[in-house]
DNA sequence: ACGATATTTCTATGAATGTCGAAATGATCT
DNA sequence: AGATCATTTCGACATTCATAGAAATATCGT
């Protein structure tokens, strides 16, 4: 309990993400780290109008993606890890039967270049 | 090169797995593992019609997260693990700066439950 | 309090999506 | 070839979503 995340949060996490102008957000602010970036600094950097990046600031705010803290005039958002490392793993649940508890079920830790030139030549496995 | 996903196969992965019938399924197929399931199999599993469980896999099988297998008279569908591990490395590429390949820059890997609990005092941090 | 700046809410519109019954297609077995 | 079984395609419907201009709200500095 409390490890894992339920599917509803999952599932509002993936629609969230699902969107190009808001995976660029989400880039950007994981890109960004704690720190985060004002919403004016997104806006002009991804070139949005400021009422469709807010409108995509709440998105992502609504499915538990980014925080929103204030500073000065202005609101600076920053990727949520916890709950991006939460939706990725709700994903390999159970993987191949197994709990994903018990290890890692997928090689979702960036893989070397040479693990990933050794997978390039097997056929598509589950990595258990 | 050949590791990085492109956006585009990203976000249409994505929005693949952004909605509940198809996360079913695919979940169920990460659990079922390379030996797949059959449709008629899924749509009994999770009680959906034949006609909507069809257009939900051709959603998955157009987003490349599913491949297809023909096996007597049913068609056997599978998790396409490799391309679920390029969705999530993309998503954690360049986090903080740092490029993805460098290590792993998100604790994606399924932590143990010690890592879990140890998470949960300090506040939301990258990983990095 | 006032003016300036940052961001959000309101409103409208065009486009895409999920669902499922019915019919069609494709493959198998005898 | 004919019968049967598994799955897909078609058609129609209601719902949801992305976008951005204009107005409103909130905060700050003086």
């Amino acid at each position: 309990m409390g490890v894992g995340m339920e599917k509803k949060d999952v599932l509002a996490g993936l629609a969230a993400l699902a969107q190009e102008t808001r995976l660029d957000i989400f880039r950007l602010l994981v890109e960004a780290g704690p720190e985060g970036r004002a919403a004016g600094s997104i806006a002009e950097a991804l070139a949005v109008a400021p009422a469709t990046l807010s409108f995509h600031l709440s998105a992502l705010t609504n499915a538990g993606l980014i925080l929103q803290r204030r500073e000065s005039r202005s609101l600076i958002y920053s990727a949520d890890f916890e709950r991006m490392t939460g939706i990725v793993g709700f994903l390999s649940e159970n993987c191949c039967g197994r709990s994903a508890s018990a290890g890692a079920c997928l090689p979702v830790c960036a893989p070397t270049p040479e693990a990933a030139n050794s997978e390039k030549t097997a056929s598509p496995r589950c990595g258990c």
